[in-house]
DNA sequence: CGTGCTTTTGAAAATCATCAAGTATAGTGG
DNA sequence: CCACTATACTTGATGATTTTCAAAAGCACG
């Protein structure tokens, strides 16, 4: 399979600059001062990925980093039978490639329609050599995704269903740069389908979706639409999602 | 809960200098030139952790850097109620402590008598600071170890019994740093309670001795003792550790 | 207003967990 | 050195959570 070729994948690039970037703040580009912004813009590759696009492709050989500017993909591993894990989901500001091998480790698609920023992997190696600070800024990245990492163990390993989706859900609510900033009655939004979180919470989508109707019997969630939810009890969920069920 | 108190973990500096370090050549400090290794030296104080002590807490202050010279370690979180998920097991070379945040994410405990050198964050950070190869390296580190965390995910998530014990033991087995060089027939070690096997794996210990049992009644592998595997049929474990059961 | 896909709901089945007990192993103290 | 205790490992029977199989209900889109 081959990633991102310039005809699926329109390359816009100098329409969406680094300084204008929404994504900036929250990336590892924030470690870039604004005068220096210029040398990292010409580098960057802003492309479109509509919905169900694949543009990283496990086993493929890894020649660019990315960024995602907006929207939403997801990364996952197969099983030669098809078994889908989804190691996590990347959202604005999200840097992706990290990985030491030359070839990627796992596969993204994006979720809805979603923006990322392409980078070549030797000439943004290259820019990082010239500013320590983006290298310590991805270390930082690096170490942040390692302990969700092993937050995301311990949910595989030894949480409940229940208690899977819980710890979803109130982590969907707080990843701020998802949406809406947090507050009692916020609507969560679920871009992703079932089967997405079903894969992503090592479950099936029978079972999520059980799951989420029995919390909203129990008035713990309110459902406006399947990818519309409110969290009503939310004590009770953190209970739940800490294991103290 | 405390962290390492020195009367509790002899420290011996002095004794074990960088130079004759054995974790050198697979560890952080590789990145450190000869010369500059007096530097680390200083900054270094090895010490000693019996089997079954625990020298880091989750939760706990997050003051110090380890590295693991020699032994085995685990690594975990826990719920509440006790239920535990291992996330690594930690042997020579293996760099600890790598979080953003102000606490340790996990808890670590030595699985066999260990030893491991601790170093003051500040101070490594310091001299990270003056030394960028060292940086670079941690990153390669952190990236390494994200690899392998998702595809820890996947085992968890995804993974049966049977195929979990599988790429387990192939795991122990290529994990060179472990033992003796990998050879057909090579003895496994496995310095850890079938009880840690299971927290690893996200399985119980009778589940654990089940599978085994049967691995070993198929003709898969040869158990000289429980802590002694022999890999009898490297290519069908191979094939259950990928998913093609 | 179909058509196709996602989500939900139901019933049966299966993997793995739990409970329980027996066996082996290691460490301790007489 | 050997019995004794504690711990770890193994094995068996039972049970439960979750999966699988199946189908209906909801939605979006042409």
């Amino acid at each position: 399979m081959t990633t991102l070729r310039a005809r699926q994948m329109p390359v816009l690039r100098g329409v969406e600059p680094c300084a204008s970037c929404g994504a900036r703040i929250s990336s590892v580009c924030a470690a870039i001062d604004e005068k220096d912004l210029e040398r990292l813009a010409v580098l960057a590759a802003p492309m479109q990925v509509p919905a169900g696009r694949s543009f990283i492709t496990e086993g493929d050989p890894a020649e660019h980093f990315f960024t995602v500017t907006a929207g939403t993909a997801k990364l996952f591993k197969l099983l030669p039978d098809g078994r889908r894990q989804i190691t996590g989901f990347a959202s604005i500001g999200t840097f992706l490639g990290l990985a030491v091998s030359s070839s990627y480790a796992f596969s993204a698609e994006a979720v809805e329609d979603t923006q990322v920023c392409r980078f070549s992997r030797p000439r943004l190696r290259q820019f990082i050599d010239d500013f320590p600070a983006m290298e310590r800024r991805l270390l930082d990245v690096a170490s942040n995704e390692l302990v969700a990492a092993q937050e995301q163990m311990l949910l595989l390993g030894r949480k409940t269903a229940r208690e899977r989706v819980a710890s979803f859900l109130l982590a969907r609510e707080s990843c701020a740069v998802c949406g809406i900033p947090t507050s009692p009655e916020a609507r969560i939004r679920l871009p992703m389908a079932r089967t997405d979180i079903a894969d992503y919470l090592g479950l099936t989508v029978e079972t999520i979706s059980r799951t989420m109707t029995r919390l909203r019997s129990e008035g713990l969630i309110d459902m406006l639409s399947p990818t519309e939810i409110v969290l009503r009890n939310r004590a009770a969920l953190e209970g739940l999602a800490a294991g103290m069920s």
